[in-house]
RNA sequence: GGGCGGAUAGCUCAGUUGGCAGAGCACUGCCUUUACACGGCAGAUGUCGCAGGUUCGAUCCCUGUUCCGCCUACCA
């Protein structure tokens, strides 16, 4: 029902009432249209263990005004929902709270832990589906999807155990990236590099046949060198080939080493030419092991310690041993340097920038480590991925990401899925332990539930099970053993890498692997919506999981959007204290403030940086549109008309022909992703020409008594502001419906009804030169009027002319509009037939205003502003007059840029001869 | 080390198939005119990072350069 608007508008109130209007009916589900084909969206799954941040608030405002566009378009529509188990993130989380209790997750065990997980995630996980709610998101929450609930659990298991009877995905020993607190594997990615300032230390090792003799190697990491395997030096290096071969004793131990050749490892020019390798705990020195037979030595425990054990292989003397035996890193490298000083075989240290890693989701410093883990092999899926982007099957907008996107793909490396942690998909493999006696670890029981000290790595138990062990993959829980038939079976204990449940997140949440009416209907996706930060995480393997496993790509179009940063251009962190909380902008300024702003800022590749004074903009925004309905339910009441659009006058016709240039402009802007212009062009036209310019010359008709124009005024006002909202709506969800809704209107709610569309008769190429020539007059002469400090509300009269014949027959017909929204009497005639005496002349174009000057008014200042004017005139002038004067200009530029120049400086020597006048006149004044 | 992006008004940013440099906010002045002071009107503000080149003409294209971001990388 109709109803009049509040004099504020009280957002709050409003946007509870609309969301659960639209709850209740239902407008969020796909609905069946006569248009073909369907647009779905599945949102990036937010953290199940957090809280709306800003950058969701944009990713999810863009992905609803797609979804609202869409539907309004009246194409099927869906958005799934949803949220993300987050392995890593959310233990952490859980292991805090129970840290707080003085527990680990060794206290409970397994199954009391992730029980504990669960509940901790009922509690308080959908915390951020509120919030969404909250932002206005269209999603359909009947569809809610959790990457652990049963579908998808079951579709990460088929998945798991396809790809590993294809091959592609295998276990064996390698060395990965480890974090020594979460205590668990990483993949690549998964590691971030900070530069910091470290230091290279040069240490002399000796020859065994030549104790005198020393070959300096260069390291940045001293305590690894007890777990050097040889020494290697370039094959072609001249101050080292005599001694390839050879064995060095290895400082503070009792080994020898010996020299290895290896042109890939060492590079003749850095440091001293020779480098110590070390298997167990450096990537390259692995890789060169390999290459050289050697068998790494492994020194570091699973906390990142020395291993008393590692050391006593390695052959340590035995007090250095004992000193080091389960010091960290950090505190075994000086107890190293020293004993290195010690004996003399320290010779330099230098400063040596370099690049340490550090674990995505507690910043602790990684290790390489040996473990045994499993692997996804990533070329064969990545070939069919790069593919779809290089052939355009998959547009990743903005188009600059494409080769980030392509360069990573080529060059991808298997990626390490198995995770050390109790919390996400446990890998669905089983060991029997007759079958697999000699491969599995003595410490270990069956369950992985033991309770254990915390030395003995409880979690990683997986470590136990040798790269030899068999697994038995399979989909469903096995007891027994398909091969000896034996009972005694356990699961391999580590989980998947959140990221491989995350990568079949287009198709999981259609109900694949089963052949669903949504997955016919949605799959594939139309659009993905997302930030940079996860391109290689998400996109890159959804894209591959999706051609392999569906034989489709998994949607058309990636729309990449920006990082949002603080007003400074920093990345907002709470211990910054510089975020800004969107819920409290939200309530702060109204949610379609937010949203507006969010959408504005979304220019394609760049970071945002969030000023607070843009969300307060847009809200004074949001009110003035407020306003704007306000003023049009004033007037709402009387009759109206249906005269068609070419027999209204002009204002109603110009206000269709820029309405209609808004819809075109807007529409096109969402269709290329440029939410940024679409927000542009609604705040431009809505603020400045609707109501600036439309609802004014509106007022007369509907403020005067019995004014002919009336009924098709209000009229035009109805029908234009109905449409403004629609076109609005997207972008404003909340009032837009709250204005819509107040109006005279059919059906349930805005956000069905169609999506304006162009209509060409709208265009109307006459009322628009007409508008220039009022909004020449208007401006020109209220310029006058601040120039002779006339004030806005004193009636004037004042005088036009105008060169030109067809500017002159529309400034008739616009003297009406003109003369009320001036508040002035405006005479029409030649500047000869104005008085001679204290006018004022202002030109613009072919357009000159003359207002009369009060006799008492202080002149110099006029003078002083014209002066200022005539000395812009001329410099522009004369810029124009020697360009159009030059020979080669008029040879080679092209034909009407040369007239355009030329009629330039005609109407500009016109200006000038007029506004000289004028300034002889007022000088005039002056000495009278 | 490699790659990408940015540098335009005090601030945040648009922009140009190369031909009068724009918006919002902030600022100055006037105005409480019955939608709106979260408002209206008028105004001021720029060596378009720096240096070369191409061109009749460069903020835009090319080359180099300096800062600032980001991504990426096994030089110990």
């Amino acid at each position: 029902m109709p109803s009049p608007l509040d004099k504020t508008y009280d957002s709050s109130v409003v946007e509870k009432k609309w969301s659960a209007h639209w709850a209740e009916h239902q407008l969020f589900q796909p609905r069946q249209t006569e248009n073909p084909g369907s647009f779905c969206i599945v949102i990036p799954p937010p953290n199940v263990t957090g809280s709306l941040h800003i950058g969701h608030a944009l990713n999810n405002t863009l992905q609803d005004i797609l979804v609202r566009w869409k539907r309004m378009q009246g194409i099927q529509t869906l958005w799934i929902p949803g949220t993300d188990h987050a392995g890593i993130a959310t233990q952490n989380v859980v292991e805090r709270q129970l840290k707080e209790e003085g527990l680990s997750r060794e206290d409970l065990g397994r199954k009391a832990f992730i029980d504990r997980v669960w509940k901790w995630r009922h509690q308080s996980g959908d915390t951020i589906i509120g919030q969404l709610k909250q932002l206005g998101a269209s999603c359909d929450w009947d569809r809610l999807r959790f990457t652990m609930d049963e579908g998808l659990s079951l579709a990460v298991r088929k998945v798991f155990v396809q790809l590993y009877e294809e091959g592609l995905i295998y276990r064996g020993e390698r060395l990965i990236n480890w974090c020594p607190r979460c205590l668990t594997a990483l993949s690549d990615i998964e590691v971030e590099h900070e530069d910091i300032k470290g230091t290279l230390y040069h240490i002399r090792y000796a020859l065994v046949d030549a104790p005198n003799t020393f070959l300096t190697v260069a390291t940045t990491r001293p305590e690894t060198l007890l777990g050097d395997m040889a020494v290697a030096v370039h094959p072609e290096d001249p101050r080292y080939q005599q001694y390839i071969g050879k064995q060095l004793k290895l400082p503070l131990t009792t080994r020898t080493i010996p020299i290895v050749a290896d042109p890939i490892l060492v590079d003749r020019e850095f440091g001293t030419g020779a480098v110590k390798i070390t298997p167990a705990h450096d990537f390259n020195d692995f890789e060169a092991g390999e290459r050289h037979g050697l068998k790494p030595l492994t020194i570091l425990d699973f906390k990142a310690r020395m291993d008393g054990s590692g050391l006593r292989t390695a052959m340590v003397d035995q007090s250095l041993l004992d000193s080091l035996d389960l010091k960290s890193v950090q505190a075994a490298r000086p107890l190293v340097i020293e004993a290195l000083q010690e004996q003399d075989l320290l010779i330099k240290e230098e400063d040596h920038p370099m690049a340490l890693g550090k674990c995505y989701r507690c910043k602790t410093v990684v290790e390489p480590y040996l473990s045994p883990q499993w692997f996804v092999k990533t070329a064969p899926l990545a070939a069919p991925a790069i593919e779809a982007v290089e052939t355009g099957d998959i547009r990743i907008i903005p188009d600059g990401w494409k080769n980030n996107y392509l360069g990573w793909m080529r060059q991808i490396k298997d990626w390490c899925i198995s995770r050390q942690i109790w919390w996400g998909h446990q890998i669905p493999a089983w060991y029997c332990r007759s079958c697999n006696k000699d491969h599995l670890g003595e410490t270990e029981t069956t369950t992985g539930e033991t309770r254990e000290s915390q030395d003995t790595a409880p979690s990683l138990m997986s470590c136990f099970i040798s790269p030899n062990a068999q697994p038995i993959v399979s989909e469903t829980d096995l007891t027994t053993c398909p091969k000896c038939g034996g009972s005694d079976l356990f699961q391999d204990p580590d989980v998947l890498d959140t990221w491989f449940s995350s990568s079949l997140w287009p198709f999981s949440t259609l109900g694949w692997p089963e052949q669903t009416q949504d997955f016919k209907t949605f799959y594939p996706n139309a659009t993905l919506v997302t930030g940079l930060d996860i391109l290689f995480f998400w996109v890159a393997r959804m894209v591959m999981m999706g051609i392999k496993l569906t034989g489709q790509i998994p949607f058309r179009d990636v729309y990449i959007h920006a990082l949002v940063r603080d007003a400074e251009g920093q990345k907002m962190s709470k211990s910054k204290g510089n975020v800004i909380d969107p819920l409290t902008k939200m309530s702060q300024y109204g949610t379609d403030a937010l949203r507006f702003t969010m959408a504005s800022m979304a220019s394609p590749g760049r970071d945002m940086k969030l000023a607070e004074e843009r969300i307060e903009g847009y809200r004074n925004f949001v009110t003035k549109i407020w306003n704007a309905a306000r003023f049009i339910q004033l007037y709402e009441d009387g009759p109206k008309t249906d005269t068609p659009l070419a027999s209204r006058p002009f204002p109603d016709q110009w206000i269709f022909s820029r309405l209609n240039h808004a819809i075109r402009a807007v529409t096109k802007a969402l269709h290329d992703y440029r939410f940024d212009q679409a927000t542009s062009h609604l705040y431009q036209f809505i603020w400045h020409e609707y109501c600036d310019w439309y609802i004014e010359l509106a007022k007369p008709s509907l403020q005067q008594d019995n004014h002919p124009d009336a009924a098709t005024t209000r009229q035009t006002l109805l029908e234009s502001f109905e449409i403004i909202q629609r076109l609005l709506h997207p972008v404003m969800p909340f009032i837009t419906e709250e204005i819509w809704q107040s109006f005279p209107h059919e059906g349930v709610s805005i956000m069905t009804q169609p999506f304006p569309t162009e209509r060409e008769a709208w265009t109307n190429a006459q009322a628009e030169q007409r508008f220039s020539l009022l909004q020449s007059v208007v401006s020109t002469t209220r310029t006058g009027r601040a120039l002779l400090n006339i004030p806005a509300n004193q009636a004037l009269s004042m005088f036009a002319t105008t060169t030109q014949n067809d500017d002159a027959a529309s400034l008739k017909h616009l003297q009406p509009h003109i003369e009320s929204i001036m508040r002035s009497a405006m005479t029409l005639a030649p500047t000869t037939d104005w008085p001679s005496d204290r006018i004022l002349q202002l030109v613009s174009g072919n357009l000159t205003i003359g207002i009369p000057v009060e006799p008492n008014l202080d002149l110099q200042l006029v003078v002083k502003k014209v002066k200022k004017q005539i000395e812009a005139k001329e410099k522009e002038c004369t810029r124009l007059q020697e360009r159009v004067a030059s020979p080669k200009f008029r040879e080679k530029a092209e034909l009407s840029v040369i007239q355009e120049s030329e009629e330039r400086v005609t109407s500009l020597r016109q200006e000038l001869t007029l506004l000289t006048s004028s300034e002889q006149q007022i000088a005039t004044m002056l000495r009278s």
